[in-house]
DNA sequence: AGTACATATACGCATATCCGTATTTGAGGA
DNA sequence: TCCTCAAATACGGATATGCGTATATGTACT
C-alpha cells in the first residue's frame, strides 16, 4: 500500500545503515546456532530448539522472533507446536561465506578487542 | 607457529560465536560505508576517509582498526598517510549477497523492533 | 633535535543488546 | 467452557558498543 515508497532502489539497497542492521541481526551466537540448526537438521519446533541450544524458553523464542521478523526464518503451526524454516535459501550462502572467509581470519577476529 | 590449534577445523569454522563475532564486525554503518568507500573508490587514507565520512577522525581510526585487526581492511604507509584498502576479495562478494538478501527483506527488516 | 601534520588511542557518557525470570497469550482437548 | 501446554512477551539489570573530546604516538621535514 503505502510502503511501496520503502522500496524505492534510490534508499534502500545503498543504505548503509540497513546493510549495518542486516549483520546485527546475524551477530548474536544463539541466533546462527538456530539458523544452523535449521540448515542441517530441518525444521524444528521452539521446544526442540529449546533443548538443542540449552536455552530457556524466552530468549528463544525472543532470537526467533528477530529472526522471522527480519525474513531470516519463517514459522508455521502443527496443531501444539509452532515450527521454523529458513525463510530465504540465500542465508545459507550467506552463512557458507562468511564460514569460508572466517576461516582464513579466525587469529585475528579471535584477537579483536573491538568486538568481543 | 603455536597458533595451529585455533586454525583447527574442529573448533573455528562451526563454532557460532565466532561467526556472530565476525557479523558483528559489519554491524556498524560507518564500517560498512567505509567498505563501500574502499570498494567503490580505490584505496584512500584516513583523512580523505574523514572527509567522505563527515565523521571526527578518532571515530574514524576507531572503526578503522576494527576493520583491519579483523582482516576486512589492510593498510599500508605511503609518505605521511596511511592508506586502507580491501583485505579480503570475498568482502565484495558477503556485502553484494546481503545486499540482495536485503532487497528483499527490506520492510521487515525496517520495521524489526528487537534490532535497531 | 625540533616542529608540524597524520593517525592512533584513552576516557567518560549514552544507548543498544542480551540475559534471567515472570507473566501473558493462544490453540487444543476434556 | 475449563484446563493444559506451547509459545510469545514484559521487566529489571548487566554488559557491549558507539560517540565526542582530548591526548598520545609516530613519521616526515627543516
Amino acid at each position: 500500500m503505502t510502503q511501496q515508497v520503502l522500496m524505492d532502489q534510490s534508499l534502500a539497497p545503498t543504505g548503509p545503515e540497513l546493510a549495518a542492521k542486516f549483520f546485527r541481526g546475524l551477530g548474536d551466537p544463539t541466533r546462527v546456532k538456530i539458523l544452523q540448526i535449521l540448515l542441517e537438521q530441518g525444521d524444528k519446533n521452539v521446544g526442540e530448539l529449546v533443548d538443542l541450544l540449552g536455552s530457556p524458553q524466552g530468549r528463544v523464542s525472543s532470537h526467533l522472533a528477530c529472526l522471522r521478523g527480519c525474513g531470516y526464518a519463517q514459522s508455521y503451526r502443527d496443531g501444539k507446536n509452532v515450527y521454523y524454516t529458513i525463510g530465504d535459501p540465500r542465508v545459507r550462502e550467506i552463512l557458507q561465506l562468511a564460514q569460508q572467509i572466517l576461516f582464513d581470519n579466525v587469529q585475528r577476529i579471535l584477537e579483536c578487542e573491538i568486538i568481543r
